[in-house]
This record gives structure tokens, C-alpha cells and sequence, in this order.
DNA sequence: GCCAACGTTGGC
DNA sequence: GCCAACGTTGGC
């Protein structure tokens, strides 16, 4: 089972500062609508699991910090909010369709570019540098998270 | 704004 | 259950 994983969020919506700033350093990870990205929170991740946070679709993609995942998933609650552009008609709370789950701030990074991840040897192996990969959450091996810290720095 | 990649939808 | 059309993602 992995350990670690990689999570992607749009600045515009959630940012590493949005993070740091909320109360407690947690936010619920809502608006995944990805039934394998689903899966993962749903069968893999655990509460401890060290979480890269990613900014995509954005200026300066990247990774921007360090997070751990702080709970268990529950019913995303995104998807019964009619007014949520995750609204899902489909999903009802008693038979939800889709989860969130709860990460903490572990620290902010420098920005560790997209374009730098991509000339990082180390790091050739990551899901999300795989062209045509557009999984908002993807597991990280022990030595890809060993080679990301190194990169990072302290 | 472009476009490659890929997931989802829906007709059959 | 197939698969073409369509929508979305996300870097550039």
C-alpha cells in the first residue's frame, strides 16, 4: 500500500496559503469527481499518509508543501449542494456517490516547478510527470518522496 | 487560446 | 457491450 501520494488542487480554489490560513491547517478534499481518484481515499489512504500538495492549472504548477492525510473519508458534501459546480444530481446523502478527506498542513515549500520535476532524474518515475495523466491524486513511492524531500531541501 | 490525452456518455 | 462523439484536464 502506499504511504504517500501526490494531491492536486487549482490555487484559485485551494492553495497551499489557503491552507495555511484555515484553522486547525485542515481542509476537507472536496470536488474530486474521478472514481479511481475516489477509490484511493475511499481503499488506500490512511490517516499519517504524508500528502505532496500540488498546484495545477496554474502560472507556476508545482509542488508547493508538504500535508499529511488527518482523518477518514466521508461523503463529500460538495455533491448535494445544488449551487456547488460539484453539485451531482445523481448522489443522494443516503447512497453517496463521491468522498472527501481531511488533509493537514505539514509546511509550506518553495516551489518545486513542474519544469524542475521534469529534470529531476529522481523523480522520472512519478504519475504525474506520465504524459497524458490528468489523475487529481496519485500514489508517490517511498523512494519518489525521499527524492522529492532531497529536492526540497529543509 | 491551443491541443493532446483520456474519461464519460449514449445510441445502437 | 461496442465505440464514436463529446467534454474535461492541464501544460504550454
Amino acid at each position: 500500500m502506499p504511504r504517500h501520494w501526490l494531491m492536486k488542487s487549482e490555487p484559485d480554489e485551494a492553495s497551499i496559503d489557503d491552507l495555511a490560513r484555515t484553522p486547525g491547517q485542515v481542509l476537507p478534499w472536496t470536488g474530486v469527481r474521478n472514481h479511481q481518484a475516489r477509490n484511493f481515499m475511499r481503499d488506500d489512504m490512511r490517516p499519517g499518509d504524508g500528502v505532496l500538495f500540488y498546484h495545477s492549472s496554474c502560472a507556476e504548477p508545482g509542488i508547493a508543501g508538504l500535508a499529511e492525510i488527518a482523518g477518514g473519508p466521508t461523503a463529500d458534501a460538495t455533491q448535494f449542494d445544488p449551487a456547488s459546480p460539484y453539485h451531482d444530481p445523481k448522489s443522494s446523502p443516503g447512497n453517496p456517490r463521491w468522498l472527501q478527506i481531511p488533509v493537514r498542513l505539514v509546511r509550506k515549500t518553495r516551489l518545486l516547478g513542474l519544469r524542475e520535476m521534469r529534470t529531476a532524474p529522481t523523480l522520472a518515475t512519478m504519475r504525474v510527470l506520465q504524459r497524458g495523466n490528468r489523475l487529481s491524486i496519485t500514489p508517490v513511492t517511498d523512494d519518489e518522496w525521499r527524492a522529492v524531500l532531497a529536492l526540497l531541501g529543509r
